[in-house]
DNA sequence: CAATATTGGTTACATTTGTAACCGCTATGA
DNA sequence: TCATAGCGGTTACAAATGTAACCAATATTG
């Protein structure tokens, strides 16, 4: 016998069992990976997780402004502000004032950056194989739209104010 | 055409996708779930969410120390030990020297802490069931054991070393 | 039964991250 | 056109987190 009997009247209170609780699940296993290969990065080229995503969208979308960043990288402008400035300092971005705007800086990957870019993306890419690896295509594509209807619904929260 | 065609010698690098790149969106779907929880019950009763942690494990289990508390939640022992005296200070935990080896301490949930603990519990599953809602019941075993592989194959990269 | 290693837990310090105030520039509208 | 509001970005400060050194107690072993 695995539950104990209650009274009808007694309330009904389950514990939590945290290692079956959702979000903590999903924090232990985003902060495996994430720590995982910002370290695998992190030694080789010396780059914290925000200013290799910075990189990774500027490699892509080159004349982009921080504002801009702020918009495809879910990260806040502080952060991108921090990360702009010390990959200036490594020489792997280039900031230009924008002549129609003076308060707007255009980012862009130097040449040293875009080595680096094009030495991690492979890199980056062989982790997340190596992840999905573990699981079946039909898992890959479950995973996909699972992670879409959770971002959905934890996005509705930050909107619509939190429950209760 | 959406792709371009490249000459068979040129280096074929794809760019990386950052929004479709599974530790990032598992990092920013983490990340939101659990600030808009923490937010939730850290309004409430002013806990963070190591606290909170610490709380949910001595709630199903009593009687640990802070040593058994680290095996039980994969945070480290200096997270635990903050952890651990804000929440005596607060009076939600108790301490007692353990007689039988004096350098450890057998923690428990006060009277106090276990009326917050009582109290959040289905605050917390709350929020995982309106998660969750958003599944389908196959989806949500799915998920499951999709979290599972993955978790396994990010503690293979931490015990067996890094790829390359 | 010393000497040494190990364990439980805390402290100290450096780094990272979040929040708010702020500065200079551009846009708005009376 | 000038006051003011809003935007792009940075700075300053506080709070959270990671890492290593550390202290005291217990285990080990020669």
């Amino acid at each position: 016998m695995t539950t104990e009997k209650r009274g009808p009247d007694e309330a009904v209170r389950d514990d939590l069992q945290l290692e079956r609780f959702l979000p903590y699940r999903l924090s232990v296993l985003s902060n495996r990976v994430s720590n995982a290969i910002a370290q695998a990065y992190g030694s080789r080229f010396d780059l914290t997780i925000p200013a290799w995503r910075v990189m990774a969208i500027l490699g892509r979308f080159p004349d982009l402004s921080a504002a801009e960043l702020v918009e495809q990288t879910a990260m806040d402008k502080v952060a991108i502000s921090r990360a702009v400035s010390v990959l200036q300092r490594n020489d792997y971005i280039t900031r230009s004032e924008d002549p129609a705007d003076r308060r707007r800086q255009v980012l862009n990957l130097s040449p040293l950056g875009r080595e680096v870019y094009e030495r991690i993306v492979p890199l980056a890419q062989q982790y997340e194989n190596d992840l999905m690896s573990s699981l079946t295509p039909e898992e890959r594509a479950q995973l996909d739209s699972i992670i879409e209807k959770l971002m959905d619904r934890a996005q509705d929260w930050a909107e619509r104010g939190l429950i209760d």
